[in-house]
DNA sequence: TAGTGTGAATTGCTTCACAGCA
DNA sequence: TGCTGTGAAGCAATTCACACTA
């Protein structure tokens, strides 16, 4: 098995709490208590299922979605154990209603507004990726310092300039912004966005930013992830070449 | 604490063998034995120390660097130590030596031949990227089925017909593979590299590859990451709205 | 009977606390 | 004295095995 798994998880972890433990009338639904590691693959299963939905499958096992999905079996019964029991024993789970779960969990049955953050091939590309929409994320502002891009269209925005950033976001109640500017300047956006009043940040850049507590951030590096596959490629040369000793 | 941390693990780990355990006379080296999380994060620490190395700093302690770092200075230290004692009691660690040890274990010595595939925003974005060569990776290929792109010249390099991928890694002798391509083309394009005997590949495309178990793979899916965001983020809201209600 | 749901065992990661050293 | 390096403790995630049920 070469595929890889996990994803981010928070240092600090989220209290769990059994699914379905209502507050106790005062509260708002429950705290829902997924781990980590469980959400991060809960997009995997979702783009998975996508696949049996496109062949019409109605019902579908933890076998062959796993299969599909690159886990193990039993781990994907465990994760979606998490959001309740959803499957139906001798027979599998309903694709449609796994679909519907998944997505309510991950609040993608919320509109959520995004903004981009630079407009450069990175930020061109995001804007295009058709598969935002479908997941219930809309592009709703895109701005950038390069007054050569200012006030061209992308995507069917137009971009403003980033000394608007706050102002557009507020307009557009956005919640979630996308850096994919130059680390130099990441964490003054950042701290703008931050300002703005957003809730998360998905940074491009290549460094580390500060970020205050309430506010959610994800990195993405590219460097880091092909450092990441170097070094696992590296360890299979190195085995590869032992084997070959011990072969001959 | 809202900086994810961690990254993907394969669901099969390495053994872990003591750092300077010398095979017993008849290995490569030795295997050594450091935690797919602690690979994960190295990249980060060498991205920090960038920012030392830029300031002339020599030395620094483990929290100083955490600290830039986004992490726990007992996670650092932990880490570092997978790759042996580099650091001076009482003084810290020298920020020049730290830079090549950690390269040296994610291999980042090694010249690693990288091939683009797929020359939308997202393969020109990582064409252009500079973190790439300073890190030892050399884009030696790029490939796109769109005519209308082939031929073009992209970053220095002129793109080819990706019916050419094969003789192409051959000749180049690539051991990475960078996929940018729509999620319907991915699979078909991922044979052929692995056909190639590429090592390792890095999907962008948004569905799940299978790869035979010498080839390593990587995912990043900028839906997936966005999901990810969106769910801690709707939590914090939620959190938000019963603090509101509770002081109100 | 086939396949889910889940306690229990296991594995591996993180955190703590402090011994040891420059 | 200050900071690294690391056993040991504590936690979280994975895997196992099987009771349960449509």
């Amino acid at each position: 098995m070469s595929q890889p798994e996990y994803a981010e998880l928070p240092a600090v972890n989220t209290r769990r709490i059994a699914p379905g433990s209502a507050a106790d009338g005062s509260g708002i639904d429950e705290i829902r208590g997924i781990p980590d590691a469980t959400v991060a693959r809960l997009p995997v299963y979702l783009q998975a299922l996508g696949t049996f939905a496109a062949t019409d499958t109605e019902t579908v096992s933890s076998e062959d979605l796993a299969e599909l999905a690159g886990v193990g079996a039993a781990k994907l019964r465990k994760d979606l154990s998490y959001l309740g029991s959803y499957g139906t024993r001798g027979v599998g789970y309903s694709v449609g209603r796994l679909v519907t779960q998944i997505s309510e969990t991950l609040g993608l049955t919320l509109d959520w507004r995004v903004v981009i953050v630079g407009v450069g091939h990175l930020g061109r590309a995001l804007a295009g990726y058709s598969g935002f929409a479908s997941r219930g994320f809309s592009v709703v502002g895109m701005f950038d310092v390069d007054e050569s891009v200012v006030g061209s269209s992308v995507g069917g925005l137009t971009v403003r300039d980033a000394a608007e950033l706050e102002a557009g976001i507020a307009e557009a109640q956005a919640q979630l912004a996308v850096l994919a500017v130059p680390a130099d300047a990441a964490q003054g956006l950042c701290d703008k966005l931050v300002g703005a009043g957003i809730h998360g940040i998905l940074n491009f850049a290549p460094c580390v930013l500060q970020v205050p507590a309430h506010v959610q951030l994800r990195r993405v590096d590219l460097a880091t992830e092909l450092q990441i596959l170097a070094f696992h490629a590296g360890r299979r040369e190195a085995a590869d070449l032992l084997a070959g000793k011990v072969s001959s």
